[in-house]
DNA sequence: TTAATTACGATAGTATTACTATTATTTTAT
DNA sequence: ATAAAATAATAGTAATACTATCGTAATTAA
């Protein structure tokens, strides 16, 4: 599938396209594997530079920063999720159901569905967008950025995880609203489960099933239809 | 009241207390005042020591470093949050009553409750923490962070606020998490309204009155008794 | 009271980061 | 085969994030 390849992402992003060149693959998979392993702070296109056999004024040639480049991997990432509840949730009758397999894709409970044939590591991506997603958005370019369409697949998810909503629950006031917090919490409860487990309550035990019941609990009762 | 000047603050934040020296207060007071307007990414010691006609050793006598700052900053409001869901809630009857007031508090619903009298500019303070906040835990460095009880003032009014959920329905399976989901999207919804409008239902409008309906609907729903 | 100690802030650094400008090399087009 | 264009490497600079040292002021100790 040529698609998951070039899912064709803003050119807002990028400089030079890093789809195009070896070098510029390079960038975004070892990218990937640094930011992880290293954090987004400490994170520098010289350290990136070095560990692919090259300068950092050529990362730059296809980044204008360090920000564009998590920007560009969050929409990346972003995308393909779209693309995975899309697919999964496609000829599947009841809404129900439907919010169900989002929940399960959102908390990561990978199976069959979610192979993946990608030269980027799709854990290690997973785990750059439970730490490290927000600050592409939480700057003072927010508004920027937004102009240029640097969130599009966040807000496009977020629109058909809503539409999902409403169609489950058309007296629903706040489908949107439940879908980014749907959305936040499924990488924040993650995030506070391995790192700051007193703010959960999945102490102990610690895997992603814990999450993706609060997540089915709280939509549920907020969906709830009151008649 | 001494306690609102000194909020026992945890000394693992700074080098030198703040508390005790005119341009300790200054660095808190002018740190919060800059942050605000330029952004955390783009504030330095060096244009803070500037504005407030001093260097930047002085300022590093104080705190290790900006990130530290940022710590103590979101402490200290934390703490002060925590203090005013406590003393408001304090006396009233009926855990319906007390959630609904802290939500209130929460989502920023100002009113004579929320007289300050202190140096710090408690609605810059809130800005910051709606966009800044998280960035002091999502970092590589929090588990030796947490070790160090940097987030205590956080996780207390988290604990607080699942205790008052326990006791309005102490068959809720999820009292921490629905506690720590209400604090991050009283922020993230407001930060959302504003600057990211699509991804909540408070387009137009654009008042913290909306995330604070968003909650109480949510956060009733959840923990609705199923008998 | 005076000497010693401590606290404090200012000066002057350094290493790293985040870029940019220029030059060299390779690729592509004709 | 040669010109044009694209690409990468070299070599910078300005700003950032600190640190080490020094002088002065305040505090305390004998």
């Amino acid at each position: 599938m040529q698609w998951q390849l070039h899912p064709e992402m803003n050119p807002n992003l990028f400089l030079k396209d890093p789809e195009n060149s070896v070098i510029g693959k390079k960038v975004i998979k070892n990218g990937v594997g640094l930011i992880r392993k290293i954090g987004f702070e400490l994170f520098t296109f010289k350290k990136l530079a070095e560990e692919i056999g090259t300068t950092e004024a050529t990362i730059y040639r296809y980044f204008e920063n360090k920000h564009k480049l998590l920007n560009y991997i969050v929409c990346w990432y972003f995308h393909w999720l779209d693309y995975q509840v899309m697919f999964n949730t496609h000829n599947i009758t009841g809404y129900s159901t439907k919010i169900k397999i989002t929940i399960d894709i959102l908390t990561w409970q990978l199976d069959a569905n979610h192979v993946n044939n990608y030269d980027i590591a799709i854990d290690d991506l997973h785990e750059i967008i439970v730490s490290e997603s927000s600050k592409v958005y939480l700057t003072k370019h927010v508004t920027e950025d937004n102009k240029e369409e640097l969130f599009l697949p966040y807000k496009k998810l977020c629109y058909n995880i809503s539409e999902l909503f409403k169609a489950y629950n058309p007296n629903y006031k706040y489908p949107k609203s439940l879908s980014s917090t749907m959305i936040e919490m499924a990488h924040y409860q993650d995030f506070f489960m391995t790192n700051l487990p007193s703010l959960t309550d999945f102490g102990g035990k610690g895997d992603n099933a814990s999450v993706k019941d609060f997540l089915e609990n709280l939509v549920f009762a907020a969906l709830a239809k009151k008649d």
